[in-house]
DNA sequence: ATGAAAGCGCTAACAA
DNA sequence: TTGTTAGCGCTTTCAT
């Protein structure tokens, strides 16, 4: 059997209130007292069962974090960032995978409820009604990180990805390519519509007529890109520049492009987006989109415990800045 | 107020015991009382509390997961075969960063504790009579994944890192590199040391006199490989081929040569560790040890689970099997 | 400054 | 098959 509170308060000639003042550090004890406890505390070597208070005190100091997927290098690098905010504010965190699946994320929210988390951060692909019914089937606040929300409902931290999607592709028509080709996964991530609507708007303003064969919409993965840049390769008429959805996915530009012994950048230059550490890589590095990873989960969690204390939140949609790194994949 | 299972049963005419019985899917409940709860319960939207639970049955059906740095390609792997694996049988995981910091590592293990968790899955750099006995303060059961334990007293999952890098300079031997260079952290972490061992034992056994100049042994990551190779290459006497811990220095080695104009494997073969996703983002692409990362935490996993559900184990120190793969930068 | 006592929502004997 | 009841270990009024 374990050491309980109680077996504390008898050791020390009190009650159990002030073995519980003197663990939550109430000031309402004489100092003589406190030590008194603290004493028998370290020799009964007590550790207060944290189960028990969450339900006497209904709150877990645990938050639940779900993700898509944990192996993925940008959100083990967004998981760190919410883990050491969480750390500094106490909590500990639940951490579970959806694989992007629906109903699997309905179903892990479900989870976090059951489990009485102090609140939710959630990465997905979009948010439905069917998100927002179940988070507000409890009342436990929620915070979204790097994820679209259709209904506009829920708090969240972003960046402005069509805007760096169309500033990327403007650097590369203003080096003189007509029309940059772009790879990057489909739409049904919504931050994949983004960047391919930014694309668009810099062509767009630049007067071009847009080729289809150009945009490659599919894939996500570095074959993605070895793929696409054959593909984009063996057009009759190919494209000079190619501006991709990820970094990942712009190592493969470039070795693909190698593969079929083109030189990068001086055939053909490559923009990446995410400036995660493959980036600096490659040879030549990878000129990138700089999306601050661990800030957008450090951003996201401080902006929790703001909602799980009650505090004033002023706003509550915050976009985090962006900015472009030129390397050795441009000229 | 929350719905509880007080409500259901009185709503449902039965007893909370009854309610209780049909939530854990004990069969000692007529079919058509089941199916009446049941109706109650979905219609009432009742979400069982599982602190509650976990105050009244001690079994919180989470387990506590401490490791160095989630951010880490190595470990976000690892942490996702525990992931798939906790899910299947239905556990939650409380995943923290320890830094390889001991007192952290100390205090986390104390955090998990309080919260009660069934399991612990430990991996770090190495563990000390400290950690031992913060570990049997309660008696949860402890599984160690990818980390050397000196007391061995801990069950745990490894790969036999000495053999590995045994065969693996070996085979640098054979391709008739006489004394093959070795750059990897140091001897902090165990497993580094166990790979200088095996560098070592390969070596010796093919009567080389050693030169201690071509043991880099500080660093871990791309940026230690690149200036590794650059410092064996200014040697009067250079390495015609590297071992390095980690395919990540074995990438920044590459690139290392490469930058000075050496060709890689022509002019230096290069042979790393892990088999990560990189080792195949690169070119020429990077021969290594492919050691099953993603295995290493499902088996650990699984290992825990058995251990919490007191069946039995046969072999609590399991080690995975590892094997080279030849890939570009080697001939 | 301290204590008594009533829960928190559930499980698990034990009875019936 | 079902219900009664006593905790699980703690927080939190409310008294004193």
């Amino acid at each position: 059997m374990n050491i309980t509170i109680y077996d504390v308060a008898r050791e020390a000639n009190v009650s159990m209130a002030t073995v519980s003042r003197v663990v939550n550090k109430n000031s309402n004890v004489k100092p003589s007292t406190r030590k008194k406890v603290i004493e028998v505390i370290d020799r009964m070597g007590y550790r207060p069962n944290a189960v028990a208070r969450g339900l006497a005190s209904k709150k877990t100091t645990t938050v639940g974090a779900i993700i898509p997927d944990i192996s993925s290098i940008f959100y083990s690098e967004l998981v760190r960032g919410i883990e050491d905010i969480a750390t500094m504010y106490n909590y500990n965190i639940i951490l579970t995978n959806s694989d992007q699946n629906k109903d699997k994320e309905l179903q892990l929210i479900n989870t976090m409820l059951e489990k009485q988390v102090d609140g939710i951060l959630f990465m997905g692909r979009n948010i439905t009604p069917e998100h927002v019914e179940q988070f507000s089937s409890a009342s436990v606040p929620v915070v979204l990180a790097a994820t679209y929300d259709e209904t506009n409902e829920l708090p969240s931290i972003n960046i402005d990805y069509e805007e760096a999607a169309y500033e990327a592709t403007k650097l590369l028509i203003m080096k003189g390519h007509e029309h940059p080709a772009f790879i990057c996964g489909n739409e049904h991530l919504q931050s994949n519509q983004f960047k391919y609507d930014g694309y668009l708007r810099a062509l767009t303003e630049a007067g071009v007529t847009i080729n289809d064969d150009f945009a490659i919409r599919e894939g996500y993965s570095y074959n993605a890109g070895l793929e696409g840049i054959k593909k984009l390769l063996s057009l009759p008429v190919k494209p000079t520049a190619v501006f991709t959805g990820s970094d990942e996915m712009g190592v493969g530009v470039i070795h693909g492009a190698q593969d079929l012994g083109y030189e990068v950048p001086k055939d053909i230059e490559v923009f990446g987006f995410n400036n995660t550490r493959m980036s600096t890589m490659v040879r030549p590095t990878l000129s990138t989109v700089i999306q601050p990873m661990y800030d957008l989960g450090a951003v996201a969690m401080r902006l929790l415990t703001k909602y799980m204390n009650k505090e004033e939140v002023t706003e509550a949609n915050v976009i985090l800045p962006h900015r472009l790194v030129e390397r050795g994949s441009t000229k």
